[in-house]
DNA sequence: GTCTATAGATTGATAGAC
DNA sequence: GTCTATCAATCTATAGAC
């Protein structure tokens, strides 16, 4: 790698991390490009010379933390399934549950970097724009279908649209999670802790899905 | 009340609801004074002579629905606190649950033209402009105090900080709900119903917290 | 109270020198 | 690849005629 695309790479990263941690705390739109190259102490044009425009950029930022958790996510869900399925079981929707929610929330222990992101996540789904939902959703979708066909092998009693609407409500308490967790809330709104530690959430939020996924 | 009153009122009624249409909608953000007066059909300057700001106006958006749903949640979680005291009984936490989200779901049919007050409630935890946030905090806060300390009369046995996480992981599963279930979100997210009736989503719903709850 | 016109600031994006 | 300078569009808010 010569000098000339280290320094290129450098400023790509830089940028991207600007990004990352301004979208999370003020929002895609609330985030203007002078804001992110200031944080980045790179040129105003440089967004659009590396990335081509401020959307594009927002799919990078995306792209970059979500594929890789969405690979893990998408093995350890199938690993719980087709274990089930050799031995001829229905699959344990605590582990299916598990396997996404774990990684998820570890996620900013396995990649401190990208802690700001997970915040970001937390409001994807909710954002009043219409561009960010969509990049979400469409990084999200194959991962969620999975998760629901996975879960209705573990519940094979219930309708599948209970089993639906029950994992949207899983979905909705883990990404709340996620944001009210973020480093940009103000702690009056959680006093109940300062440092909310990984696992400790994890093992506060599973038997909670878990009942309710049983009810 | 004589024509230039009626006058008046009608030109901040209609202000107010292509308001609560558009930041249902878009977002606060994206939300252009432009866009509002655009769609009430009335000057772009009423909204700075009526209200005073932007921000003025996002808060009276909010009060006209939220005030009176908070009195009615208000009311129901302390009748059902009240009605246990007089027995000397814990109050039952399903039914404490089913004050704050009954009328919170049924708020559509109760209130039809807040329709879409109720997506923007969903949307209001997590935005991303602080704005937004606070204002909707400070009305809320009160009454979230109050569900509180009424699910840890409920669920005397559980350390008062898991009864805080889990209704935290409650609050996640309604508020998501509401966005959801708003007429702006596409549909190709939501396969299992388009026309979802109130009271089956609250019979959905109210289980799984309740089980999530007593886990 | 309603209107036009505009101030004053900020935005995403780009052209062209180096 | 980086920089300055700037365009064209947008925004909130307000001043002043009617």
């Amino acid at each position: 790698m010569n000098e000339i695309n280290s320094e290129q790479l450098d400023t790509k990263q830089r940028i991207l991390d600007a990004a990352e941690y301004l979208f999370a705390r003020d929002g895609y739109r609330g985030t203007s490009l002078r804001a992110i190259t200031g944080q980045a102490d790179v040129n105003l044009a440089a967004v659009n010379y590396h990335f081509g425009s401020k959307e594009a950029l927002l799919e990078e930022v995306i792209k970059r933390r979500l594929l890789p958790l969405n690979e893990t996510r998408e093995l350890l869900i199938k690993q719980v399934r087709d274990d089930a399925r050799k031995e001829g079981k229905t699959p344990d929707i605590r582990e299916v549950l598990l396997g996404f929610i774990e990684p998820t929330l570890l996620f900013k222990e396995s990649h401190p970097e990208g802690e700001n992101f997970m915040t970001f996540i937390g409001r994807s789904i909710t954002d009043p724009d219409d561009t960010v939902r969509q990049v979400f959703h469409r990084f999200i979708k194959p991962l969620f279908h999975l998760l629901f066909e996975t879960s209705c092998e573990a519940l094979p009693d219930l309708p599948k649209d209970i089993v639906f609407w029950r994992l949207h409500f899983s979905i909705g308490s883990l990404f709340h999670t996620l944001h009210v967790c973020g480093k940009f809330q103000s702690d009056e709104n959680i006093p109940f802790h300062s440092d909310m530690d990984s696992q400790t959430l994890i093992n506060l939020i599973i038997p909670f899905v878990t009942a309710g996924m049983k009810a």
